[in-house]
DNA sequence: CTTATTGCAAATAGTTTGCAGGATA
DNA sequence: TATCCTGCAAACTATTTGCAATAAG
């Protein structure tokens, strides 16, 4: 990441160093709050706007994706880690599901709809297993 | 609504009965700042809060629902009005769908992951038909 | 030396909450 | 009268921005 950014004519500061370091070291997906946190432990004084003008910076470059998650944004290294964010309105649990998981029903979507959806980006709400085998049907809440 | 708000033992206030009025009339989705400013109009001094507590209440009783779409709540009668918010990542266009046109999706979608997805609730974001057949994929931005 | 980058503080959007006074049942 | 409701102001979460100081190339 670091080379790619030098490559775009990018200046290296020691706060962009510890924040790229931070999101490459990091598995899965992050929020800004966090990478902001973990960078400060070793960084102190790198201020959160760096981390959002960084982030956003990185995904321009496209070494980034971020998804709508709960009211946030959460970062993910792209190509990696593409997961849907399933949300259960009765129980409340959160779970992540690869993509390639999804089967055809991305397919199905455009055929039924002529749009083509990223159901990455932001989170689905829905019934999960367990709520719906306790006879819960879509729409019912606790 | 108003009668099944008296039922459920809630106090008839002259700024509940005129948001209510006014949420009925209503058609499509809005805003809790749409109904303020609405309401305001006819009824001034009625407070946003009020009008946010009013719609949570409306919710809780059943008569309305809301769905998130682009970092704010839209809400509808419930029963009615039940679309999905298809947003295109491509041209940022936004077209309401009912879930009806949405075909086996959600059943598939079901099989596939054991989830049952309620679309209506987040919007989905995606590449509609015209970017489509401009030869755009899905993930490709402006 | 030129200009990208940073920190800071303030602004933003959307929503929530504590509280005291006012209205409803 | 007993609470429920309301208005108001302040808090809140997540994010953005203006600006002057700093540092990279």
């Amino acid at each position: 990441m670091l080379e790619l950014l030098r490559q775009r004519g990018h200046r290296m500061t020691e706060q962009r160093r510890a924040i790229v370091l931070e999101i490459m070291s990091a598995r899965g997906h992050i929020t800004p709050a966090e990478v902001a946190a973990r960078v400060q432990q070793k960084e102190p004084g790198v201020n959160t706007s760096t981390v959002y003008r960084t982030v956003e910076l990185l995904e321009e470059v496209g070494v980034l994706t971020h998804a709508h998650v709960h009211g946030g944004s959460r970062y993910h290294h792209a190509g990696e880690h593409d997961h849907v964010h399933l949300v259960c309105s009765n129980c409340g649990t959160a779970r992540s599901l690869p993509v390639e998981n999804l089967g055809g029903v991305r397919e199905d979507f455009v055929s039924a709809t002529g749009f083509d959806p990223d159901f990455t980006h932001y989170a689905v709400l829905g019934v999960c297993e367990e709520c719906g085998s306790q006879g819960l049907k879509d729409g019912s809440k606790p």
